[in-house]
DNA sequence: TTAGGTGCAAAACCTTTGCCATCCC
DNA sequence: GGGATGGCAAAGGTTTTGCACCTAA
């Protein structure tokens, strides 16, 4: 049976502290803040152990780095091309969508994953 | 000046001799067959060439490994949850989204990928 | 008490790179 | 000829794993 450990908890936090999308090695860095000794090991672990619990999501569109949010409601994603960064995106979820497309296609659809790519107003206004 | 070398042309030919999307790692023992001594150093190195000559697309929606694919028109993909595989889609691209979203998040969107999750024909026969 | 978790280090995995010989243009 | 390319092997970066020691329940 899963346990609730400092590491584990602190993690979580960490990660429902923030409106970013880290990487694993920006959580190892804030992590450490609390355990100075707290290995990638560790932190690799317990982010898959969130994911099997359903608390924390993967964002496995593109990259090479993973990157992790806390759990919410269905959203999409943009990526800036410049910066790398993630942001959230509140253009609505087509609900009927995987439904329609499933009965077309007779394919068993679970969900589908949108994500935009361009560049983010910051990296907008340097170039 | 790009040069047109056997090795390359070899690489391109498979992926456009095939409907899948295929990895690196599947290129290479492909390439194998003709060339017995390529290396993966120069599948990775005339994979990139031909992606920034624009013949070809490297799929960097999700999972660990890149995935390739001859250029062809915009299109979305179906990737099955139990065995990987991923297939090309003919759901209507929506054109009009990335400029409707541009409009109203002031964000410089270049384009969109669209990607659904599910199980293939294949694997819901088998479960 | 004890199964599950941690730290550490090493391994695994995919991708990139340095070097030098080779090949196109 | 000479710069682009290939083969080889080593390095890089991210993620996983084995193991002995802890620790929460």
């Amino acid at each position: 049976m899963k346990r609730r450990t400092r590491q584990r908890e602190c993690i979580l936090e960490i990660l429902k502290g923030v409106r970013t999308h880290p990487t694993a090695d920006w959580i190892y860095e804030e992590a450490r803040k609390s355990f100075p000794n707290i290995s990638m090991g560790t932190v690799y672990r317990n982010l898959k152990v969130l994911q099997q619990e359903g608390v924390i999501t993967e964002l496995d569109l593109s990259g090479t780095m993973s990157r992790f949010e806390f759990k919410q409601d269905r959203h999409y994603h943009f990526r800036c091309e410049n910066c790398g960064r993630v942001i959230d995106f509140n253009e609505p979820v087509d609900k009927g969508l995987d439904r329609r497309v499933e009965r077309r296609t007779g394919l068993k659809i679970n969900c589908h994953l949108l994500e935009f790519r361009g560049l983010c107003k910051k990296c907008q206004s340097v170039n």
